[in-house]
DNA sequence: TACTTACTTATAATTATTATAAAATAAAAA
DNA sequence: TTTTTATTTTATAATAATTATAAGTAAGTA
């Protein structure tokens, strides 16, 4: 995601607000490498503001990725989990367990097309689907 | 996803059966190229199966997930869309309207490795975000 | 400082998905 | 074929994530 200095920017050229609700959960994404549900982020966000409410969050979190400063993920766990980190990266992804995690390999792409069948491309992603150590294992021995 | 043979392999080595339920619902997936909801599916199977269960549907995409013949997209909409089409493309999401489409571009990686970090890797996929022509166009009026 | 408008909050509503338990049925056994 | 049994389906209820609403609050501006 963009700086928090980028993003004050780009509320205010859009006449809304920086606001402390918004700052407090920029800095908490930002340079965040996991991949945070909206729960797991408001869990931690009222340890510093107690009243902040998750409508909020859930606002925040919205624009953030409709400005492509955040992506979301699916991993089938039934809550959204979004990642701040949007530089191409490769993501493992169990099938079974719904883990995902950021692996060190190289991503194919370093750098996408500013342009594509009409959209503006803002960034990709690349995923693996699988099985983890663990459910690997598991699935195994069931068979066997 | 695979053929419906075999799919009908995968149950009965697992000691399942092979249920009208599942066949139909393999067989509406089988060759589709669109991201369809549960819902959106739904409707469709009840035309030719009118007591079809909601559950069941769900338990089968969920059994399909969780064997990599189909793959689970968030598009932001609220609701899961589900690919048939597991093969290596490209997909177009769009950040705002949350429309995802096939692109006919060639993906940057064709095969995954066989294994990443201890998993197992039985697909992946790559996707593009930005803004698709109609909000792009939007966007820029209102910003203008 | 006072004004305007965007934002936040608490609350309620909605909606997608999953759990439950009784009834049905595919497939194996007799 | 009939019987048996485990799996699956269905209807229903429950859950849990996300969004809508409307009144109050505060950021930006002059
Ligand atoms: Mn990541
Ligand atoms: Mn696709
Ligand atoms: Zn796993
Ligand atoms: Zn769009």
């Amino acid at each position: 995601m963009r700086t928090i200095e980028e993003l004050t920017e780009q509320v205010r050229n859009n006449g809304g607000k920086v606001t402390a609700q918004r700052l407090l959960i920029w800095q908490t994404l930002y340079n965040n490498r996991t991949h945070p549900t909206a729960e797991e982020l408001y869990q931690k966000l009222k340890q510093g503001s107690p009243t902040l409410s998750l409508t909020t969050l859930y606002n925040t979190l919205n624009e953030l990725a409709s400005w492509g400063d955040i992506r979301r993920i699916d991993n089938g766990d039934g809550s959204i989990h979004y990642d701040p980190f949007v530089e191409p990266h490769v993501e493992l992804v169990c099938l079974i367990c719904h883990k995902v995690v950021d692996s060190q390999s190289k991503p194919a792409l370093l750098s996408a097309p500013e342009e594509m069948d009409g959209f503006k491309i803002i960034s990709h992603s690349e995923q693996y689907y699988g099985y983890c150590p663990v459910c690997r294992d598991t699935f195994n021995q069931i068979k066997k």
